[in-house]
RNA sequence: GCGCCCGUAGCUCAACGGAUAGAGUACUUGUCUUCGGAACAAGUGAUAUGGGUUCGAUUCCUGUCGGGCGCACCA
């Protein structure tokens, strides 16, 4: 409708003999300003310097010559823009589509069955899985969802943190104060391996030797010593099978790789001699980098030590180089990584650009905030790790308060929706009685909306009420009908933007107007049982609202 | 010190350069003995600050103040 509407200006425009110009045409925010609005004319008046009223007047009686027949009445408002109303009719008609559609309603093309890498969660080896990697996993998830669902070829990739100077210094640990055997029968070895790593910083504070032994270590293991290559297996494994339970329980398991960074490691001769090739390093201090040819809006990013061995930055230009071999040069790569990168995304940016690697359209960095705690109890002392089964646990437990028998998808959900309905860039300032709510902007709220949605449908069912969408005289133009009409164009955006959170809000205001419409439980009586139209629109609400709670990666039970 | 990000009701968040800045929560009030009342309705209450661009600025540019993060051998 939106691009039929541009249309019609487009001709009109023509007819007035006006060229080029940029409007806009858009959902007014309050509907009292119609279904859709335009500013054509308040631009125009600007560019071509002629009376405002005037013109939209011209252009208001012109496009009434050319309205298409859904589109009841046409005027102007405010300061000057010409705003469209629709008629029941159309709104209805989307009620049918949604209803034939199911699952598919909303879908979209804006993807063009193209290539896009979306890279999140990545937890370390012998690391706690942490809050930090949960809102990774699950932004990644939802953005990877919703681009599927716009018909992008998505490819989730899961990269590891199983490299590195760490792990020279948890092998030095091992061997001092661990035990390996022991670890075997260990219930939680990782919490054992962290505890571990936590004291081989306290003694390194007193003993700097300590650090150049880890990194020694760490030589040794990029060298294949055996048994550095054994000790580091072992970590490996537990952490695996640590974060397989995580990812299960999070339902959120579908990776397509699960590439270390290790299994770069023997790939990057080819980078290293590409920087050589290009002209791009420079040795300072004993150690290798690239400079970039604005200092000032750049540090210069390092890609060896001075003894020698990797980082990170070597590793993550070679992951890429790799993944433009395996998946073609017009890959679009998403980086689902901690804002506290920025900088450094940047400069892989711009290297692998220099590198002729990629432009930088394809890289993006989605950034994420970190997790703040409103009352202390939880928060971060030093040396003091949250682990992710603390907090899930606690949504679960909470949830079990509004019901026990779904608590672990409710719980659950209510984590992903906190996470997901905000701008992912800023911190989440973390607080369990906004997060659990069942009257809130959360994820219960929602929950709770499809379940009374479903418990009209069953007991209509029970009644043996058909459901019809022949709109009844007055109806067709409430709220909820409109917002279900606008479901495809806000994934459409979302996807556009990498943006989950547009999916969140919209399904909040969503539920919200599918609860005005029944209003209290005591209006649900006879008369809505009986109307095959609003049965219709209840239908059509269970089908949107699951499609979007899906496209966050929360679950949507039927009974709560 | 330099760079990036953020300052919107008491609190937590929205708003594709557009119309009277929306929600939730908290607080006040009303519907009211529940086929889902853990509901619905009403009310109080905000763009940190100075300048600029624009027909129009929470949004763009710029100064100030406040907060977060990053800045060479960690990832």
């Amino acid at each position: 409708m939106k691009e039929e509407i541009e249309k019609i200006i487009q001709k009109v425009l023509k007819n007035l003999d006006i060229n080029e110009v940029d409007f806009s045409v858009e959902h007014p925010d309050d509907n009292k300003n119609g279904d859709y609005s335009t500013n054509v004319a308040m631009v125009c008046a600007k560019s071509l310097k002629i009376n405002l009223k005037e013109l939209a007047e011209k252009i208001k009686n012109e496009l009434e010559k050319n309205l298409p027949k859904e589109i009841k009445k046409v005027e102007i408002a405010g300061p000057g823009f010409i705003n469209f109303y629709l008629l029941g009719e159309f709104f209805a008609e989307s009620i049918k589509e949604i209803l034939k559609e199911k699952e598919d309603f909303g879908k979209n093309k804006i993807g063009k069955g193209k290539k896009i890498l979306v890279e999140y969660s990545s937890p370390n080896i012998a690391k706690p899985f942490t809050i930090g990697h949960l809102r990774s996993t699950i932004i990644g998830d939802s953005v990877s969802k919703i681009l599927e669902f716009s018909d992008y070829k998505v490819i989730r990739d899961n990269h590891l943190g199983d490299w590195g100077t760490q792990f020279g210094k948890m092998i030095v640990a091992i061997k001092k104060w661990g035990n390996l055997d022991a670890l075997e029968n260990d219930p939680s070895p990782i919490k054992t391996l962290v505890d571990l790593y936590v004291k081989f910083h306290d003694e390194a504070e007193k003993n700097p030797e300590l650090e150049d032994e880890g990194r020694e270590w760490f030589s040794r293991l990029e060298k294949k010593d055996s048994e550095a290559v054994a000790i580091w297996q072992k970590c490996i494994s537990y952490s695996m099978k640590e974060f397989h339970r995580i990812y299960e329980r999070l339902d959120i398991n579908d990776f397509d790789t699960i590439n270390g960074e290790s299994f770069y490691e023997n790939k990057m001769g080819e980078v290293l001699e590409d920087i050589k090739n290009k002209n791009l390093g420079k040795e300072s201090e004993g150690a290798f980098l690239i400079f970039f040819p604005d200092e000032t809006k750049l540090n210069p990013l390092m890609i060896t030590k001075k003894d020698g061995s990797s980082l990170y930055a070597l590793r993550d230009l070679t992951t890429d180089k790799w993944r433009k071999k395996e998946y073609g040069d017009d890959i679009k790569i998403i980086n689902e990584v901690g804002t506290e990168q920025s900088e450094y995304f940047k400069q892989i940016f711009e290297a692998e650009e220099m590198l002729g690697y990629f432009t930088k359209e394809q890289r993006i960095h989605l950034a994420h905030g970190l997790y703040r705690f409103k009352d202390g109890k939880m928060s971060t002392r030093k040396g003091n790790v949250i682990w992710l089964d603390d907090i899930i646990n606690e949504a679960v437990s909470r949830a079990s308060t509004i019901n026990s028998d779904v608590s672990e998808e409710v719980g659950i959900g209510a984590i992903k929706f906190n996470d997901l309905k905000r701008e992912s860039k800023k911190d989440i300032i973390f607080d369990w009685e906004e997060i659990i709510n069942l009257n809130g902007d959360s994820g219960p709220y929602l929950q709770y909306s499809y379940a009374r949605a479903k418990s009209i449908l069953e007991k209509a069912k029970d009644e043996n009420i058909k459901i019809e969408t022949t709109v009844p005289e007055g109806w067709g133009t409430t709220e909820v009908e409109k917002l279900l009409n606008r479901f495809p164009e806000i994934v459409m955006r979302s996807a556009e933007d990498f943006a989950p959170q547009q999916i969140a809000n919209y399904l909040i205001n969503l539920a919200r107007s599918f609860n005005t419409f029944y209003g209290n439980t005591k209006i649900v009586d006879k008369d809505d049982l009986t109307s095959p139209y609003k049965l219709a629109i209840t239908e059509a609400f269970s089908i949107v609202i699951k499609n979007g709670l899906n496209l966050l990666g929360i679950k949507s039970p039927e009974k709560m």
